[in-house]
DNA sequence: GTGGACACC
């Protein structure tokens, strides 16, 4: 938006009239509009409507690099309108280190390099592999407050519990510091930033500290490309980050920790160099960043749940999904698994096709599962409640808990309880949040997040304009919740688990272990249910179900056909139902085998360079102690 | 008996 301004101001018009903007909630562009500034996903959404992109003549697809998941289903897309319409242009623009795959994958088109304006930054590097990194970028941040010229300090860090951690003990040995000497020290003023801050914390960052200070930032990768801050002249990396790892086999979404890549260290050196020469202090081995870590992290569609993009792609008639042209493609397993799923929900026919049901979840910019869940509530006559779970479910956890008020904020928490179910106590918070005129103190005094509520409320209007346009009714069954708890166990019936002990579940049909969360309401009912579904598995220190809601089991044989039937029902019903379903598996096997023949024949060369990127923990054999990412037994 | 980088539709 700062640039569309910027250059609306260059040209003298009001912004949202020559030149606009369009992101997720608004929408400021008019007739007369010639230049769009847009996000990845705006432009998606846009092909699925024309899927030429009549209306434009050139897109210029700037941080290509970033690889987000859209941008790489929008490049094979675009390659296409590319080779369709002979005056449409396309202009990509990327960090010089991948610009020339980027090239290649456009058929060769010619490279321009525009040098950038940046101040050299001098790379320090750690002689030794350092073993406790929180402790090192402490130390190395005192080291230069103590002995370096002014300049702020900016250190990255993994997640909340390091930046705090690192935050605290740098604090710590700042009054040490200044009790043990007699002179007077320069102040250190020492700031947290990762995304779940609240905003006016986060403003601190960009605020000027007071004569003589020094600010030293200690952040995740949010400082790494969404917010610049100017004034940095010594960077400290840790060398490490957190990443999301879908795992198919498992349907389970995995949050750990990796080294970053060289193009990310890269990145995050440069945020030293934007006020004048700068420093940048590693806290790993030159070694270890020249032999050790990937060149470029692996791209978000090759480790990420493929749901939606299946969705995506199958609604611009791309049948089929292993021919598509993307520059990495995800290992076939995701797509594969993805397309099961799919097919599970009713989305998909036995050939592959969308059905009705298929056509009209593509509208919603949600996971498939939360569409099912939302188209089901019209069917079921609860559309006004899931609506408002699916918008809870479509942000991060509104409750709000500090480590230091942790019972207070747990209390709290618990008044919003519904016994029987996790989703509902979400409906139960927001409601209330309604009924109070959706204030923000409010949400303070009962330890929730205003920004994710507010978010909320934003995806549930956005979810109710879709509803309208597609003429459903908003039906309501309130207060019988019964119905809702059925329209989530419509769509979550492949997350069901049955009880094996106090909060601990089996998933009914991979067997696979799974936890009731301690923050979970439906330990509030004495014995916990003999049948839960679940919103997702997240594995941390075990295998925990994130947002649960207790169903009965003939519910699951009534919505779940394909994958559970009642026991006590007549043996011959069951077996010709067992055949039909055999049956079905067998096309879609049919259709998965033909799908993977083609995609080995055109797609040789390009599998061995796609494995090597695809084995993700990804580092190469004989990693030294530096490298240790977490191992996922399987 | 306790979690969770970051964007985005």
């Amino acid at each position: 938006m700062s640039v569309a301004k910027r250059v609306s101001e260059e040209m003298e018009t009001e912004l949202g009239e020559k030149v606009g903007y369009a992101i997720r909630f608004e929408n400021v562009t008019g007739p007369n509009t010639i230049i769009k500034y847009m996000t990845d996903g705006v432009l998606l959404r846009e092909t699925l409507k024309d899927s030429d992109l009549d209306k434009y003549r050139v897109i210029v697809m700037d941080e290509a690099h970033e690889r987000s998941l859209n941008t790489d289903v929008l490049f094979g897309i675009l390659k296409k309108v590319v080779a369709r319409r002979r005056d449409f242009k396309l202009i990509v623009t990327s960090a010089t280190l991948n610009a020339q795959k980027f090239s290649h994958f456009f058929a060769s088109v010619p490279i321009y390099h525009i040098p950038g304006r940046t101040f050299p930054v001098t790379t320090l590097w750690s002689k030794t592999p350092v073993e406790d990194y929180v402790e090192g970028a402490v130390q190395q941040a005192m080291r230069i407050h103590i002995t370096s010229p002014p300049g702020d300090i900016l250190i990255f860090m993994t997640g909340q519990d390091e930046i705090e951690a690192a935050c605290y003990v740098l604090a710590e040995r700042m009054e040490q510091m200044v009790s043990s000497s007699k002179k007077a020290f320069p102040k250190l003023l020492i700031l947290p930033i990762y995304s779940q801050l609240p905003a006016d914390l986060q403003a601190k960052i960009f605020q000027r500290a007071e004569d003589g200070a020094r600010k030293c930032i200690v952040a995740t990768n949010i400082a790494e490309t969404s917010l610049t801050v100017d004034g940095i002249l010594y960077v400290i990396d840790t060398g490490y980050g957190k990443m999301k790892v879908y795992n198919p086999r498992m349907g389970m979404d995995t949050l750990q920790v990796f080294p970053v890549s060289r193009a990310a260290a890269d990145q995050r050196a440069g945020r030293a160099g934007r006020t004048g020469p700068g420093t940048c202090c590693r806290l790993y081995t030159e070694s270890a960043y020249l032999n050790e870590m990937l060149p470029s992290p692996v791209p978000e569609i090759q480790r990420t749940n493929l749901g939606i993009v299946v969705l995506l792609l199958k609604s611009l008639k791309v049948d089929n999904l292993l021919d598509f042209d993307f520059m990495d493609p995800p290992p076939q397993d995701n797509i594969l698994n993805s397309m099961y799923q799919l097919w599970v929900l009713g989305a998909l026919n036995n050939v592959g096709a969308l059905t009705d049901l298929g056509w009209k979840m593509v509208e919603f910019p949600l996971d498939p599962p939360l569409a099912k869940m939302l188209l089901m509530g019209e069917q079921l006559g609860c559309l006004k409640e899931v609506l408002t779970i699916v918008s809870m479910l479509s942000v991060p956890s509104v409750f709000f808990r500090p480590k230091d008020r942790a019972e207070e904020s747990d209390a709290a928490r618990e008044r919003f309880f519904v016994p029987e179910s996790d989703h509902l106590t979400l409906y139960n918070v927001y409601q209330q949040w309604k009924q109070h005129d959706y204030r923000g103190d409010w949400c303070n005094d009962h330890f929730l997040h205003v920004k994710g509520l507010r978010k909320a409320r934003e995806v549930r209007s956005q979810l109710l304009d879709i509803v309208k346009t597609l003429k459903i009714s908003l039906t309501t069954c309130w207060p019988d919740t019964d119905i809702v708890r059925k329209a989530i166990c419509s769509a979550y019936f492949h997350n069901a688990a049955r009880l094996k002990g106090v909060g601990e579940y089996v998933n009914c049909r991979t067997g696979m272990p799974c936890h009731l969360h301690p923050s979970s309401a439906l330990y509030g009912m004495g014995a916990t249910p003999e049948y839960v579904v679940y919103h997702e598995l997240i594995l941390t220190t075990k295998e925990y179900m994130q947002c649960a809601t207790a169903v009965e089991p003939q519910w699951l044989a009534e919505l779940g056909p394909m994958f559970f039937s009642v026991k006590e029902s007549d043996k011959k019903k069951q077996k010709q139902e067992k055949t039909a379903m055999e049956e079905e598996m067998e096309n879609l096997k049919k259709m998965q085998a033909e799908v993977e023949r083609k995609q080995k024949q055109e797609e040789k060369e390009k599998l061995a360079k796609q494995q090597q990127q695809v084995s993700m923990p990804g580092l190469k054999k004989g990693s030294s102690t530096y490298l240790r990412p977490k191992k996922l037994d399987l």
